[in-house]
DNA sequence: TTGAAAGCGATACCAC
DNA sequence: GTGGTATCGCTTTCAA
């Protein structure tokens, strides 16, 4: 409760500071003995190390800053899981979490950086192009993992879901189930704008996996969020499905459940008059009504990820080769696809 | 970007090492001239002071623990505009948001109290009774500040929603649109278990809300989150409607879509054949399909106010006496509560 | 296997 | 209005 220090603990125990040190770090052989005199002085104090003054003489804060898309008008849909995520892998490493919101822009990374607040830095919701927090990253000496993967990366570390393969997965199904037809209904404007990265990594690779199925392909886009602009795309879809199996994908997670109820509020019941899969969270998909086929975004195995690279960074000292690292998504078969006629 | 210290500045400014702190702590007169050779001095540098160092010369941290429901099951609905908001009133204050999750319990708080990792603790997702962290909370040295009022708050400042008015606001709209009958959809059961208190404020004055009002209410708990749950108390609630105006209340905020839904399923559509008032945010509510009519839960306003709070307290040293602040609910009528016949 | 002592990089008191 | 310096509490050489 009185705040003690390692000196009060050295002083019970009847051993030096540096011994006390020494116990809890485990960097030298300690005698049994010793040990014990100084684990119960420690739990009879109820010590706790003053962080500052442990940061300050080893250089290491034992702390990850994250910098999450919060204000700004970001999006800060299903971010939950992997802020959680990555708590959980920081804990279980003996690391704390500090939480820095994206419209402090690069000012935030400087300070976490500049003042040594974290030994390492994950940055999400990266645009594309030109985010200005990226030249401050690769420039600052803390290590930072980028979750997603810019034109230009600037050196940095880098994990992402296969956006690529999400769309393969997606056109490859909806060809098998012997659809004639395909939409891909695109995302907001400004996420388009924003992110033309992950945004066209999917588009592109949707539109080569229907050319090389032969399936047209129409692409619904920007389709804000929201039921009007739901109405608006679900209009399009039921012109576009008349007289041909029509399958549609919905990369913009925030739009599957809009769209699907849109179509159905049509008389367009997916998974009987038409086929959708979204890429979402497989909980939102589970818990939509009906529950929608989807392609998963993998947020915690991302994260994950993220952080067993970040790990690798601060336990060898040895710059290493920036990598990319791509997840692998994973279709699940619910209930918005027609079965093969 | 080599890590410079107070010390180059000084060096650089012709200055001493104190001067550069006072400069940019205010805390003494500074001549403009040597105040602008200083500032020149920093961003020339592009200086920044390290963290732990001033954390363990001035005993402030900068920093505002957030104990958040992680892990365990916990539940995680919802969650993130507290966070959101918590992180930005920091930040308007100069401070930074470490995470820990509640998974770690009591050991959690004393960490960042005993290690003085922050200036002060916001604790959420409070057990209404014998909650671990509370006894440990009370005895820290760091003000704690708790979201949730538990039935014993151990001396602390409580912050919450006030769910008594809430449950009034929800009974007395209903009983003013004409119905002769309500029923209130309850928690699952972990929700009940854990955190009586919130719950039973809620259940308390629903119940006596409609006794005042002659109407009698059923009580339909615990319900458990998901399609399959719903369906269950759904097809209570197509008993119950038979022959009635039948009121629905759902103070589980995760319960309301999946029993709107369940509802219009089984041909009960609400606002036209049935009312429903959901206890969740607006932001869902709104987004309903049809959407719903409820009462909010601001956690917005809740987080603000706890930050207010906290940060009251770290302005003055003098102890305050605890306090227990309820914030206002609103009703917003929206498509699913039948008009007066 | 252990101890003594020199920092780490700020703040803030005491002088001037 | 400014400078010198003890101090915060820990880690980690260097010595024994």
């Amino acid at each position: 409760m009185a705040a003690f220090t390692s000196k009060d603990v050295a002083r019970l125990a009847r051993v030096s500071q540096s011994t006390v040190s020494y116990v809890m770090s485990g960097k030298r052989p300690i005698s049994d003995e010793t040990r014990r005199r100084v684990l119960d002085a420690i739990d009879h104090l109820t010590y706790e190390p003053n962080a500052g003054a442990r940061a300050l003489a080893s250089q290491r804060t034992n702390v990850v800053g994250l910098v999450v898309p919060f204000g700004r008008g970001a999006d800060t849909t299903g971010l939950l899981p992997f802020i959680e995520t990555i708590a959980g892998a920081a804990r279980a490493r003996d690391h704390d979490v500090l939480l820095v919101t994206t419209d402090e822009g690069a000012a935030g990374i400087r300070r976490l950086a500049g003042r040594s607040m974290c030994d390492a830095i994950i940055l999400m919701d990266l645009h594309a192009r030109d985010d200005d927090r990226l030249p401050v990253a690769a420039e600052v000496r803390t290590p930072v993992i980028l979750i997603g993967v810019p034109d230009d990366p600037h050196g940095l570390h880098c994990v992402d879901l296969d956006f690529a393969l999400a769309a393969r997965l997606a056109v490859d199904e909806l060809a098998a189930c012997g659809h004639d037809r395909l939409a891909l209904v695109g995302h907001p404007a400004e996420i388009v704008h924003r992110d033309l990265n992950y945004v066209n990594r999917f588009y592109d690779a949707a539109r080569r996996t229907a050319h090389g199925h032969g399936l047209p392909l129409e692409v619904i886009a920007p389709v804000e969020w929201g039921r009007e602009a739901a109405g608006v795309a679900a209009d399009r879809l039921v012109a576009l499905a008349d007289g041909h199996r029509l399958g549609v994908v919905i990369p913009a997670s925030n739009t599957v459940q809009p769209i699907v109820h849109a179509l159905t509020a049509r008389g367009l019941a997916p998974g009987r008059d038409v086929s959708v899969i979204g890429l979402c969270t497989d909980l939102s998909a589970a818990e939509g009504e009906p529950p929608v086929t989807n392609v998963s975004l993998e947020p915690r195995d991302v994260s994950r990820r993220a952080m067993e690279t970040l790990f690798r960074l601060l336990d060898s000292p040895v710059a290493r080769p920036p990598t990319i690292e791509l997840i692998t998504p994973e279709l699940t078969r619910r209930q918005t696809v027609m079965p093969p006629p």
